[in-house]
DNA sequence: GGACACAACATTGTATACAGTTTCGTACGG
DNA sequence: CCGTACGAAACTGTATACAATGTTGTGTCC
């Protein structure tokens, strides 16, 4: 019999359903900051910017919505999501629980075009840096611990780690209390180096101490949220000085 | 008539979706094993059990696609997910990460009224497994793991943990290989004992213990496919002897 | 002048209609 | 008899229309 039966997978991915697009746009924005936390996101309005029915639109957001990227109200719509402190918190705690393991994995798997690889996405970054690409950067930024999962092998849990870091963009825009930006590269530099050389330990040291700069450079004292309606800005605790 | 109609069950739905409900439904008849891994699941006969249009069955097909419950083929449909050994390595891998550290979370925090609860939920299983219904007893072993992260209170881990387990009833439904059923009763039983004294260190220990035994209960060297399709069951590899 | 009631508007929730793709049966040619 | 080509049926992908809900502006009453 013919080898290929069914086990043959064409895979149809090369043309991607419209509302993936969708999702992929409005998911970028909204890691490169053009979209900022509460604003909300009307079916109409998105759907005439990329020339796609509401019907499109509304599996885009219930993705997102999955992706705790944007939440959904009943009748009310869709707003780019804004992470409570308490989840701030907990994301940054899962990431380092997670990620510091994950970096010890990818050490030991990593191949040399897995290495080419993380050093081509360093150049970008570099390259975003320079062009005073605030919002790119802070993308490219975590694709590069997304990268590393991925290097791991551990699907399941690069999956997870997939959605801290989506979270994690949301939480930089509302806490990020530095002004020096971007410190990141120099730690991702030397991530890749012990990634490359195979240094488990070293990566995983690496890694853990690099998620704890992150946290601890948030500001989740007090709420710092931009609240895009005018009704939730004056109804904010600090209002009343 | 229209006061009847108020009084009618289904519509009590004040603040629930449609989505919701056609979602809950299939995910229970999946994690039950009432709907077997790879069977279609075709847009108008969900519509038609449960009374709604395809609009609705497919926002409530394309959630249960994330959480990975059922894979979507572009143009082809909907089937109950068949994950593969390598995914069902990785869920309980992630699981024998997660869980032991939740488990020792919910010692320190559980209160009275959560012994109770996880108290009752385990009163539950028992009485699924005394009246022999299996699935049911399996949904609610699941949900027993769920209940101790969210007593843990790591909301975001406690959502991956719901997902692994989503995905176990349906590695349990494909490579389960033990016939004494549910042996995991007394399990559960000295894991609630151990948080409700707040024994932390008592606990971590029982559930990964518990999480290896249930791993170790499972056959991962061979496909076990149970194709409903019957075109696929004459297809697959192992029918030409 | 302020608060409440109601109506017009805007937006989301759901159903239906149409278009594109896959699948399956059937007829034809080897 | 087997393989292939073609066409009809079934199903999914997308757009549009209608219904339900929330929001906003206006007028009236106190």
């Amino acid at each position: 019999m013919m080898p290929e039966d069914r086990s043959t997978r064409p895979l149809n991915l090369e043309r991607l359903a419209a509302s993936d697009r969708v999702a992929g746009a409005l998911s970028l924005a909204i890691h490169e900051h053009r979209l900022a936390p509460g604003t909300k996101l009307g079916e109409d309005e998105i759907g005439e910017v990329y020339g796609v029915s509401r019907t499109i639109v509304r599996a885009a957001l219930q993705r997102l919505a999955h992706n705790q990227l944007v939440e959904i109200q009943r009748n009310r719509g869709a707003f780019v999501a804004q992470p409570s402190q308490q989840e701030a918190r907990e994301v940054f705690e899962a990431r380092e629980l997670l990620e510091p393991r994950t970096a010890l994995m990818a050490a030991s798997r990593a191949t040399g075009s897995d290495s080419d690889s993380l050093r081509a996405h360093s150049a970008k970054e570099h390259a975003a840096i320079a062009a005073g690409d605030r919002g790119r950067a802070l993308h490219l930024s975590g694709q590069f611990h997304t990268e590393i999962a991925r290097i791991a092998g551990q699907t399941v849990i690069a999956g997870f780690i997939a959605t801290l870091i989506a979270r994690s963009s949301l939480i930089i825009a509302l806490y990020w209390r530095r002004e020096s930006a971007l410190c990141e590269s120099h730690a991702h530099h030397a991530l890749i180096e012990a990634i490359s050389a195979g240094d488990g330990a070293t990566a995983r040291d690496l890694m853990r101490s690099h998620l704890v700069d992150l946290h601890t450079a948030l500001d989740l004292r007090q709420t710092a949220t931009p609240a895009r309606t005018l009704k939730e800005a004056l109804l904010s605790p600090e209002s009343q000085a």
